[in-house]
This record gives C-alpha cells, sequence and structure tokens, in this order.
DNA sequence: GAGTGGTCTAGACCACCGG
DNA sequence: CGGTGGTCTAGACCACTCG
C-alpha cells in the first residue's frame, strides 16, 4: 500500500501484526529463519534484518541458537525518581518537609542509592533485592569530572564508584553507578566498604559527616547497551536502547557531592516525576482494570 | 585481545576511536562502504554493519547515496522540565509557592505546550520556534485513553491532538503533541484552532475555563524512532533511539485533562529536573569552560 | 554517467544448544 | 548429533545525487 516499503519491512509489519492481533502470544516462539525465509520466499538475511527491526523495538527477542521470541509483557515497575524527602531528618530547608511531593506520595525514604528503588518495591508489593556494592576506585572520566565539580587542572582525579544490580520479582532491572571523590571516600570510610550502608549514603553522610544533601539534578539520556548491560539485561545484539539517568546531588555548601548514574531497560520501567497534587490512585500506577480485555 | 570479537564491530572499533582521536573529524566523510571494505579486507556487507554500530551509537551519519559523516557534536540544549510554576497565579497548592522547585531557579511560565520550551531558549540565548500546531481529531488510543482517564467503556473516545515541530537554533529538536479530549475541546474552542494559543493552554484554560492544572506526573522512555521522526530528525534508518517524555497533567479536582508527548532526539538534549537547592550556575548548564582542552 | 548507500540473494562456516 | 542464530562473503540491482 502507498509506495512500497522494502521486504524486510514488510515482513517485520507483518510479524508485528501476528503479535498485535495474539496470532502469536508472549513467550510463543517464531518460527526458524529458515522457515520464514521459505515461507516468504525471500533469502534468509532478509529475515534476518526484519527480526532485527523487531528486537529494536522490544517486541522480540532472540536467544542465539535458541530461536526468536515473542517478549513477554512484565507489567512495569512504577519508580518515582522525586519521592522523597530530601536529606531524611529534613535538615536544610526547614518547613517545606515533603519537596514538591508532600502531597499524597508517601514521603521518606532518604535518597541516594538503593534506598528509594526499596521502598518503591514495598509500596508496590514488588520484591526487589541489589547485589553486593562493587566498589571501585578508577580515574574519572571527564563527564564525571564535570558533574563532581572537580577542577579540569586536577592531573588524574581519582574516584569512588559503588556499583550495584538491581533487582524486581527476581528479574534485572537496573544498574546503578553511584560516584564520589576519592578524598570524600577517605574521610566517609564506608564508601569505601564494599558493603550496603544500610541506613543509605546520604543518611551515612548527613549524620557521620555533616553532608547535607539538599538538591539534585536529574538528567536522561538514551543510548545503545554497553555489552555488560547486555548481558545484565539479557538483551541480544542490536536489542532496543536503555535509559540513563543520572542525578548529581548538592551539599549545604551548594557543591556537587555525588553522581548517580542509573540505567533502565526500557519497557520494564515507568520512570516518573511527580509534582503537584496529583491522586493517589494516579501515582501508584497499575489502574486496576487495565489489558482486561483482550485475553 | 582477550576473546576474539566480530569483525565488524573491530571495524567499528576503529572507526570510533579514529573519531575519538580526531583523525576524523565532526563533519568529515567517512571513506565509502568500498574504499572500507578493500581497506580492511573484508566484504562490504560486514562495512555496513559496522557503520550501523556507530548510527546507531550517534557517532555517525549516513546519507543515502551519499556517504556517512561523522557527528557534528551540537553543543545539547538543556530543557528544564520541571522549572515551572504550576498553574501561573498558584492557584491550587497555596502557601508552598514554587512547588519543590522553587530555589533559585527562574519560575513562572505557564507550563504547558511550547512555552517553557520558547523560555528555556530565551534563559540560554538560544533561537526557539514552533512551528504552526497542526490540529487532528481521531480516535484516543489506548494509551491516551488511559492517561486522560476516559472511561474503558465508552465506545471510540475521541481526542483532539495539537502537534508541532520544534527547532533550536534552525534545527529540528522535538516533536510534541498535546491531547485533550473532545469533550474538553468543545467547550475550550481554542484547542480546536490551528493556530499557537498564546498565552499557553494551560493559561488558556484556566482564564477562560476555569481549569486549573495543580500537578502533573512525566514518564520517560525510550524507543526506536518512527519514520516520521525520523524524517524530521534527519536520521537515517537504524540510527539511534529516541527519548519520549510523556506528561499527564491533572486539575483541580484531580482529573486528568491533558497528556503532551515530547519526542526529543538523544544527544541533543539535556532533559532535566531540578530539585531542591542546586546552585544557579549548575543549572543554566555549559560550564564556562568544559570541552576547551582538545581542539 | 559515475558514485553511493539501500536492499537483496544464495550461499557458507561457526559456536553453541538441546536431545 | 542436528538445529539454530551470528557472522561473513561476493556478488547483484536499484534509486538517488552530483558534477
Amino acid at each position: 500500500m502507498a509506495g512500497r516499503q522494502p521486504k524486510y519491512l514488510e515482513i517485520a509489519r507483518e510479524l508485528q501484526e501476528q503479535i498485535d492481533r495474539n496470532q502469536l502470544r508472549p513467550g510463543d516462539k517464531l518460527p526458524t529463519e529458515k522457515e520464514l525465509a521459505a515461507a516468504k520466499g525471500v533469502s534468509e538475511s532478509t529475515v534476518k534484518s526484519a527480526i532485527s527491526e523487531l528486537r529494536k523495538r522490544g517486541s522480540v527477542e532472540t536467544i542465539p541458537k535458541k530461536g526468536s521470541f515473542v517478549a513477554e509483557r512484565t507489567d512495569p515497575f512504577v519508580i518515582t525518581l522525586n519521592n522523597v524527602d530530601l536529606g531524611e531528618g529534613d535538615g536544610g530547608r526547614g518547613a517545606q518537609g515533603g519537596e514538591g511531593v508532600g502531597g499524597p506520595t508517601p514521603p521518606g525514604v532518604g535518597g541516594g542509592e538503593g534506598r528509594a528503588f526499596e521502598a518503591e518495591a514495598r509500596r508496590q508489593n514488588r520484591d526487589a533485592h541489589s547485589s553486593v556494592p562493587k566498589v571501585d576506585v578508577r580515574q574519572a572520566t571527564e563527564k564525571e569530572a564535570r558533574a563532581l565539580g572537580i577542577p579540569a587542572d586536577e592531573s588524574e582525579p581519582q574516584v569512588v564508584c559503588r556499583f550495584q544490580e538491581r533487582f524486581v520479582d527476581g528479574k534485572p532491572n537496573s544498574l546503578q553507578t553511584s560516584i564520589f571523590t576519592l578524598d570524600l571516600a577517605i574521610k566517609a570510610r564506608r564508601l569505601l566498604e564494599q558493603r550496603n550502608i544500610q541506613e543509605g549514603s546520604v543518611a551515612y553522610l548527613q549524620q557521620q559527616h555533616q553532608l547535607e544533601q539538599i538538591g539534585y539534578i536529574d538528567e536522561f539520556d538514551a543510548r545503545p547497551p554497553t555489552e555488560e548491560e547486555s548481558r545484565f539485561f539479557g538483551l541480544s545484539r542490536g536489542s532496543l536502547a536503555v535509559i540513563e539517568h543520572s542525578r548529581t546531588a548538592y551539599d549545604q555548601n551548594g557543591k556537587p557531592f555525588r553522581l548517580t548514574v542509573t540505567v533502565y531497560r526500557p519497557g520494564d520501567n515507568k520512570i516518573r516525576f511527580v509534582a503537584g497534587d496529583v491522586p493517589p490512585q494516579a501515582i501508584t500506577g497499575r489502574p486496576p482494570q487495565d489489558h482486561g480485555h483482550d485475553p
């Protein structure tokens, strides 16, 4: 119809329609590439292109040497990124409390690292856990140095990276790296220990080191996954992009002291910000009845 | 090194290194695929795979029948999405004022559609403009119906879409669609007119129709571009993903009345949220000295 | 008309998976 | 072991751009 498309896109469209019409159900195995090539009367390479297109959209997942499968629709994990009271016991800001989130959202959660994540999971009755942090000391990348306000003239600035894998309901959910200057970590030694900071790094830094998180800037980007990310998320090569969320946290002197980079797989997560008064049921996500009409 | 990689990734890596080392500069044309194939001693298809890899990362752009070019690094447009005073004259919330953004960020901007965008541009001394809105009436998609709180039993719910192309410094920046129920648009007729709403749709709805935006929920996703998006952004097929930002706005009765979906091309934009007290120079983006040391 | 990338073919070999 | 997808080859034709 209307100006022919390349065959591979045509085939991708046909397969997508079968998925949409539930002729191919989540978890089903697609015909093998050979079979599809024969069925559509094209070469195998053309079929490969078509399937690669579906992979990019997240409609199918391919497991090498096994086959391509219609993606399961997990119901997404809702993570509300500003669902936090900046700095726990209400340090710097005084009366405002909920900090522009206030409203119906339960505040609390000491910000930073894994804590907000686990609180979200509890609220949604989902099981979340994080791996033990892997701690790394290395030279700051340019981006990290800039974010942490390390002067450009400092040669080989060292940073501490705390890296965690995070799971929801047993499935890989996100990868998080928190980065501090080595100078800070030497004063706040637990940042260097390969062990969870139970109360959260923000609370730890506040209580033990008078470092208050009084604000942060969040930034978003999308990019293709690294190999490590592909492995963790179980993506095959040429799959969809990941979402990168960077949070730079500022202390009471207006200096950045932490950079947290979290990488999500799209589709499995609803990454949210809430502002003002929003009805509670909108915040919890998952309207009660949703995809209940086509079985 | 360490467990051989496929040739096409190897070649992609080599090219990427040349780009990183500035042996290939932004705007430069890569050798043709034939030339590369000959130079690397591989087939043309392998070279195509390699270049496709670089396209996904945004390192190169390919213009069909002309060649592949090292991507220009535009300095990114910083758009701060919560840089707004909800509902202008401070309607529903009362005393809290700046709404969790307060701090040093200039408030103002009546929220919604193109207004925040143009205000951002002014602040950054950049030229922003939007196309005249294209207005469409059509049946709501499932997602739209859900977001706007249209009951599932309503058959063929109609919505009004206001679609705009947005440019920064003359270059395509983002595509924005604002969606309202047809019921609302019939009462608030200017939503149906193919003409900019100068004061912003939020202000219009408040002043003329007592509809106050007292909160919103933002959501992020990443996905491959549609054909239309590829055309607008000048992406070739198999290029990188786009970022989708959805904002659902709620009125004083806690009911959603607008869904705005904005699609950005990654790399060209820094999509931000600011919370709490953050030093002003961090907010304006672009630290004065930045990539000034490798010319 | 020459050059270019987009699409496509018809194969091939490999590594890994499962039985 | 046979089946699978990943990689790769050595071509081909087309549509488009450019000089």
